[in-house]
DNA sequence: GGGATCGATAACTCGGCGGCTATTGATTGA
DNA sequence: TCAATCAATAGCCGCCGAGTTATCGATCCC
């Protein structure tokens, strides 16, 4: 029961491949090469980590001649906004609980 | 150079250590115990996770006897909605660059 | 066509992490 | 006091994943 979250807190997680996919987000449209300039490590292994972006539907790839244009896909990250969002509501509930235990024992 | 988005991340994405995270999120404070009872792993494990989630700020922990309960610390969470309403504002931001490139060669 | 560049894939290594059992320390209660 | 319970720690193991180098396929340019 491998959920969306799961894949995208995995993503996310490594240090290089977020930098890769902050680096999408904030200077757009990327190639490999470019990418792999900035990145500190090997091409393959940008090639890789942008291979399980993808996975996770957090970049697109586009192909141009021999270089391949990767770009970030914002829309991916909601469900992690949902999550937090989820989080915050449960908290939020049994707060409201509380409350209404309270005020009954007020009565 | 180790952010806090570094150990946010990497401590959410274990799904075992986030799924105690999001039960201490729901039902509130909890007896270690409890949550290894419904846990799926040893008594141990949990109370690792507990120890990484505690580092990570996610969770206090209150001694009480021989036992300990542990509580979800939900501001923790703001480093991670942070990051996410940043990744926008990098994309909202270079969308209106795009615009303002448009406008002037509309000039 | 042939050399050069770009990016993906293959094959491998290695360290870290999540799991376990066993044990310890502390607290409870009979 | 002593057995029992609770949670943390120690010590170990197996696997996965991030990194590497080497290579391949494809494309570009001379």
């Amino acid at each position: 029961m491998t959920n969306a979250h799961d894949v995208l807190f995995r993503t996310l997680s490594d240090p290089t491949r977020r930098a890769i996919f902050e680096r999408l987000c904030r200077e757009g449209e990327q190639t490999v090469g470019a990418l792999t300039a900035q990145s500190g490590v090997s091409q393959p292994a940008v090639s890789k980590h942008l291979g399980v972006l993808r996975h996770a539907g957090l970049v697109r790839d586009r192909h141009e001649g021999r270089q391949t244009h990767y770009s970030a896909q914002l829309a991916a990250l909601s469900p992690l906004i949902d999550w937090t969002n989820q989080m915050n509501a449960f908290w939020q509930s049994r707060f409201d609980d509380l409350e209404n235990l309270l005020k009954r024992m007020d009565q």
